[in-house]
DNA sequence: GGTAATTAAGTGCATATACACTTATTGTAA
DNA sequence: TTACAATAAGTGTATATGCACTTAATTACC
């Protein structure tokens, strides 16, 4: 494959591989009321939670201004709190009740089309794509 | 791998690597006040234009209007086109001169990021990269 | 030829993304 | 202890993304 070809370049196609699949998975979570990359926060953060901005940000690889705007519409469905921690500068990111019910919720649709997604794949070419993208995601770190 | 652990969301990970990849191609591409989703444009533009909107985003599998709002700054910018068609609903998308000379002083920045990135992938991993990008797509287009 | 269905594109709204700059707080060194 | 450096987070601005809805033009059917 021509590396230098256009239609070749790897971030377009990360992006558009991005858009697509997004789509799918939005599709599928509509009636949790939840976007794909909400739910990402919801999981992240009841996994690792409580957490400071900039430490979740890394987590996500993800800009911290980002990530504060993404969280936004989550607290105000009262899906997360944010309280300022012990060093006052930072502030504590964690799930409500509410929050980790509709992950719960959630959570079984996102297997569902999670499940579909990677058998329409196959098994084989899926964990190859999630060990390509995770290379990727190395290899981009060590030029940033 | 655990397909149903939300680690391994093929969403998530694809945004992920979406974000992390694109913040060094932009980087890359500062010099030439182009981000990457525009230099994509104005290559696929130059490649396979004149060409209508409809058209176009599907070949960048990219909603319609979310083309017709990327394409604003490239308009304002004078380096693309884009007029009223025989077919008065259609509008046909060109480059101009200009947007054919941003393209090509961009695309030696571009060659040089990429094959920066893909060095450092390899050239196995780099090829799984894209089949696999490619098969993601494929998969997710069968799902809308 | 006229009306209904179809098609092409734009707009309103909301989220997603990140850089540059600012503000508030903490740490450090003279 | 005070002044400066470092750190955590927010804001302004601009692009990126797509759904729901609207407008304009063409096609199809009678």
């Amino acid at each position: 494959m021509d590396v230098t070809s256009f239609e070749n370049c790897t971030c377009f196609n990360l992006r558009k591989a991005a858009r697509a699949v997004t789509q799918v998975y939005d599709e599928a979570l509509k009636p949790t009321g939840l976007r794909a990359t909400q739910l990402s926060l919801l999981a992240m953060i009841s996994g690792i939670g409580p957490i400071t901005i900039s430490e979740l940000s890394k987590q996500m690889v993800m800009d911290r201004t980002t990530l504060t705007r993404n969280l936004k519409p989550l607290i105000t469905q009262n899906y997360v709190t944010m309280t300022i921690g012990e060093d006052r500068r930072q502030r504590s990111v964690e799930l409500t009740p509410k929050g980790r019910n509709c992950l719960e919720k959630a959570t079984t649709l996102w297997e569902n089309i999670q499940r579909d997604i990677s058998d329409s794949l196959g098994s084989k070419k899926w964990n190859e794509l999630m060990k390509s993208l995770d290379a990727a995601i190395d290899t981009a770190k060590g030029h940033m």
